[in-house]
DNA sequence: CCATTAAATAAGAAAATACTTAAATAAAAG
DNA sequence: CTTTTATTTAAGTATTTTCTTATTTAATGG
């Protein structure tokens, strides 16, 4: 139930009505009721929607007067990103994306240690058929 | 059940066990036992794990004899972040994205149409509380 | 003060997830 | 052929997610 900020980002982007939420505030900024408006859904859903990607530091809700006034978070997909670039670096070259050349050549393509982004496995088993 | 491509991927990366997988799939491709191997999870929780990744296009599975060989899928997280450089290039101009600043000068405020990435918001909703 | 507007919360149901143990498949090795 | 090794499939369960309708909160305007 405390999932880790990268499972809570990715979640979020998991779902495509809150991509088009994402989508839609990347453009400028709404209310909950604009938001809204485009779905076949009613007001209560979307409102999780947005409490799921509040959660996930994606966005900001700014209370103004009865409205809220929603926003896209601009450091919330960094972590993300940054976690796709590094398991992605290790082939794509040919992505062209300037994260990832610039961490490849500023790593001097060294030492590919990725140690899996700290999530601890913590290895207790063995391989078969659990006991 | 049948869902787009970006959920699927991005719902695949929702989990540390499955980023965990792709991290050490990075360094070099695995067995399904050598992966479930650090996990305090038994064979058939990581092979729907890998089932997950392989649905969502990031691995692939080969034969070998009784093993599964398992590696990445280069073009496997190509759309999952071309999405996110869309979404984040609108504040993130350090991120060299042209488009974005051109849509961001260019935008004023003026019409905040959004037809949400190809997802059908097929609004037949009105607002409030569904009928 | 009372009605309206904007949004959140509560309660509940259907479906999806993420596990488990037990059994099945299939190739290799003896 | 029989056993072992590697992995998947099946079946069952607990938890989480994603909706719904109904109710509540809170600010605005007459």
């Amino acid at each position: 139930m405390v999932r880790d900020a990268l499972s809570l980002a990715f979640g979020a982007l998991a779902d495509p009505t809150r991509r088009a939420i994402l989508s839609r505030l990347a453009k400028s900024q709404a209310t909950v009721g604009e938001l809204a408006e485009p779905f076949d859904m009613t007001m209560p859903a979307i409102s999780n929607h947005l409490k799921v990607l509040e959660r996930a530091g994606l966005i900001v809700r700014e209370v103004d007067a009865q409205r809220r006034r929603c926003s896209l978070t601009p450091q919330g997909l960094t972590q993300a990103r940054t976690y796709m670039s590094e398991v992605a670096s290790f082939w794509d070259d040919s992505f062209g994306n300037l994260d990832a050349l610039l961490a490849k050549q500023e790593a001097g393509q060294a030492k590919p240690t990725i140690e899996a982004e700290g999530e601890k496995a913590d290895g207790s088993r063995s391989s078969t058929t659990r006991k």
